[in-house]
DNA sequence: ACCCGACAGGTTGTTTTACCAAGTTTGAGC
DNA sequence: GCTCAAACTTGGTAAAACAACCTGTCGGGT
């Protein structure tokens, strides 16, 4: 009983050819083999070499053109460049990775903005969780969670003690709560003098602030997190195919 | 001569299956048709199911399952979020598209961050089209493009002309190059005075700026977008599904 | 000599028919 | 009640045909 199945006809032609664009056989630009071409030199059917194609070509390796061929455009460049979105390390991640503090844990009414994110009336309360996050012993980030006061209940996050498991994790087995998306917006704005003196950051420099409002798969807000980054010493950096 | 041509059979099958999902007639977590009753119902064979149903599952619709069927999962919460990255819709609209005016176009030594983006000397010499953006009659963005010289040379980006094509197409056509995918950074800063009054913004108000290199698919520089938007008028959104 | 259209031959895109393999459920027969 | 075969499901492969599109070549005309 061989317990290595073979893999698909057309999944071994992608790998084929996977490899013939890394080694430089079909180098980035030129034309690919006609259908017909590979065909003959794999002996399989033309729907096994264009589902191996249609696979290529939604994965960023080829680009096809009715009427003139297949190119090649290369190992597609997303592959390696993993999203670094501010936030969601600090939803995956235990707070025990990253040195910091916590500056807040307890019910507060929440501004207009966090409010509508969470789609809660605007006099409401929930659970603010606040935390400075330190790189190279100095304060970098201001990183906010808000819940519902419900989702709060009954989790290690109301403790003053730091998460020794993500955000995500202590949610999804605590409440059975699972998380989709986010919806995520970008501004900036001047730091309040609170903010200024947290941060160590002169008062004349811009924060960058960026909200995510974590969703289940209907659409449903589960948490906002906030993360503040003085201007000065942090940028955003995103990289993105072109459709 | 009917310039509305008709959509292949299988999207057909794909919007009308999308319809009824979103209708209830299809609730999420039951079980869809099996092929051969959809083949029945459309009188289509059956590799044209097949690649209706393969559309479906990799956008997230449903869920399939050998031996036992298709699930409904719902409306990708995906779905209806476009990416509204700015500065995409300048490499893809016409000019001519929204309301404007151009402020510059010529060669310049762009500053560092720029030059860096670009990979050229530092100073080096680069193009320079920069154009002012309107919405609802008053000036909203800044949006700056660079280019190396000679990717320059021989288009209709150098003229003070509004484009009548989107940049990328004109790039494409005319000096045969691909755009691939971008890598966006996003910052924050106070306005130079000339940036102030250009915008109409106060001077107290930060800017955010987002850089955008467009690169090739072997991650070669080939142009770097700048949107500038006044902070108390404009933010980004974005939406992106949590791994 | 030059230009332009028709045409032939190549390419990918779409659809059909057919058959086999593998996983799941059901029910008939023991 | 248990076993096992039959009937369902989706997954994969093969062979064929037509349509739409691109690119040359070969004309004929100017």
């Amino acid at each position: 009983m061989s317990l290595e199945s073979v893999p698909p006809k057309y999944a071994q032609l992608v790998q084929a050819l996977q490899r013939r664009i890394e080694a430089g056989t079909y180098p980035p630009g030129s034309l690919l083999p006609s259908e017909h071409q590979l065909i003959k030199e794999f002996s399989v059917s033309r729907p096994t070499v264009v589902a191996a194609l249609r696979v290529l070509r939604e994965q960023g390796w080829i680009d096809s053109q009715q009427g003139k061929g297949r190119f090649v455009r290369g190992r597609p460049a997303m592959a390696s460049m993993e999203s670094n979105r501010p936030g969601q390390a600090y939803l995956t991640d235990p707070e025990t990775d990253t040195p910091g503090e916590l500056v807040e844990a307890g019910a507060v009414t929440p501004s207009n903005r966090v409010a509508s994110l969470l789609e809660m009336p605007p006099k409401g309360r929930a659970f603010l969780r606040r935390r400075l996050v330190a790189g190279d012993g100095e304060p970098t980030e201001l990183v906010s969670l808000w819940l519902p006061l419900e989702l709060s209940e009954g989790t290690d996050l109301t403790s003053g003690e730091p998460l020794r498991e993500g955000v995500r994790e202590h949610l999804t087995s605590r409440k059975g709560v699972r998380f989709d998306h986010i919806v995520e917006q970008i501004t900036a704005r001047m730091p309040t003098a609170q903010e200024a003196k947290q941060l160590g950051m002169p008062k004349n420099v811009p924060l960058l602030a960026v909200f995510g409002a974590v969703r289940d798969a209907s659409g449903h807000p589960l948490a906002v997190v906030e993360v503040l980054l003085p201007a000065d010493r942090h940028e955003l950096e995103d990289a993105y195919p072109i459709a």
